[in-house]
DNA sequence: GTCTATAATGGGATAGAC
DNA sequence: GTCTATCCCATTATAGAC
């Protein structure tokens, strides 16, 4: 533990807040905590860091959720979207309710510290770049997935992104309360469903009515 | 402020608290700027609550955000429920918004309470009835829509309240985080739309077509 | 009931030894 | 670089006066 770079030791601390805010939430974070978890000396906190603030600050920076649309890119590689484009997000939703399921105090860990953020000086402008990450993100999946069912989108998929974006988060919350792991399937399935809603009918075949999209 | 009975002086303090956590986070909140927002001193605090999570768990039963789907009742009064069902969620959800841009503080407030609620114990449970509150709020409106109109829903309304819940939790988050209000208005329209596709086909007219509920 | 005064703890941050 | 020791402040909670 105590061989590495400078940079290795911050990275240490950031790693070993993370897991502190997961396993005690923001408030508990307190340097001594921090620095038992890491391993390391009080005092080097300082040596490191010049303050608390600057180190949740690196914390929330590090952190942004990379692994939220990874389902979705991971039911990508099975070639079902050309049949059933639906399917694809919902197991793409389902992969990252796994995910949360399996880690509920992380997830509810990045929530904390976006919350706490947008208390903090410059708070807003990171929770911005956050959202903007997971929005492209979601973007670059529903571009995919029209993609390889030749197919395209009948309302503008910036959009379609925020909507996925918004019930992903909602998703999360909702469960984090209630950890009513059904009705978070089922929600997941009507919310995929919701989307893809907004695909342009096929040309060939008629499959269901899509919604238009007012201007 | 001095005069009233003794549950008079706990809701003053409930009532600090949660003007405080707006302002300063659940962070912040400590009993003496409570006691000093409530204009009491801090001894008394501890005649009143026995501990500072006393304070906050009562602070929490207190405040199930009961404004959270007043709107959707508003806009019942309206009589357009039965030429445009989704027009009366989207102005719902659009009152919501109104709350939320309006008295962003507060609605932060109420996610950071329930999240560190799910630190505390009891507070699991405390967060289930919260949210049973909201569930149970969104069936209801969402009954009498279907009533208005003299439809019904494709897929149980229960199913499409927790749709309504995840949403408007989702549209929060994401609205904190970015501040994008037309963005958030468009979400809303979209998650209006999504939810009113699950109304059964006008038996008369001949409407958009209905999603069907895979079971 | 409501206050003042104080105890007891825990926190962030620094000084300085090694 | 990393640690120990320490300072100083804020906090929760209690004792006891009024």
């Amino acid at each position: 533990m105590s061989r590495g770079t400078a940079a290795d030791r911050r990275q240490d601390l950031i790693d070993a807040a993370l897991r502190v805010i997961a396993r005690e939430g923001v408030g508990g974070a307190t340097t001594r905590a921090i620095t038992r978890e890491a391993g390391v000396s009080l005092g080097y906190f300082h040596y490191v860091f010049t303050s608390r603030d600057e180190l949740i600050t690196a914390v929330i920076d590090e952190v942004t959720d990379t692994d939220r649309f990874q389902g979705e890119e991971g039911g990508l590689a099975g070639r079902s979207a050309e049949t059933d484009p639906a399917g694809v997000i919902e197991a793409g939703l389902n992969a990252y309710l796994d995910l949360l399921m399996a880690s509920p105090h992380r997830e509810q860990a990045m929530l904390e510290l976006t919350l706490s953020a947008l208390r903090m000086p410059d708070g807003q402008q990171q929770a911005k770049r956050q959202y903007e990450v997971y929005h492209r993100s979601a973007a670059e999946v529903l571009d995919a997935i029209a993609r390889a069912c030749g197919r395209s989108w009948a309302t503008p998929v910036e959009d379609l992104a925020e909507l996925l974006v918004v019930m992903t988060d909602g998703l999360t919350t909702t469960w984090l309360a209630t950890r009513d792991s059904a009705a978070a399937r089922r929600g997941a399935r009507i919310c995929a469903e919701a989307v893809t809603a907004h695909l342009e009918p096929d040309p060939v075949s008629t499959g269901p009515a899509s919604l238009s999209h007012r201007r």
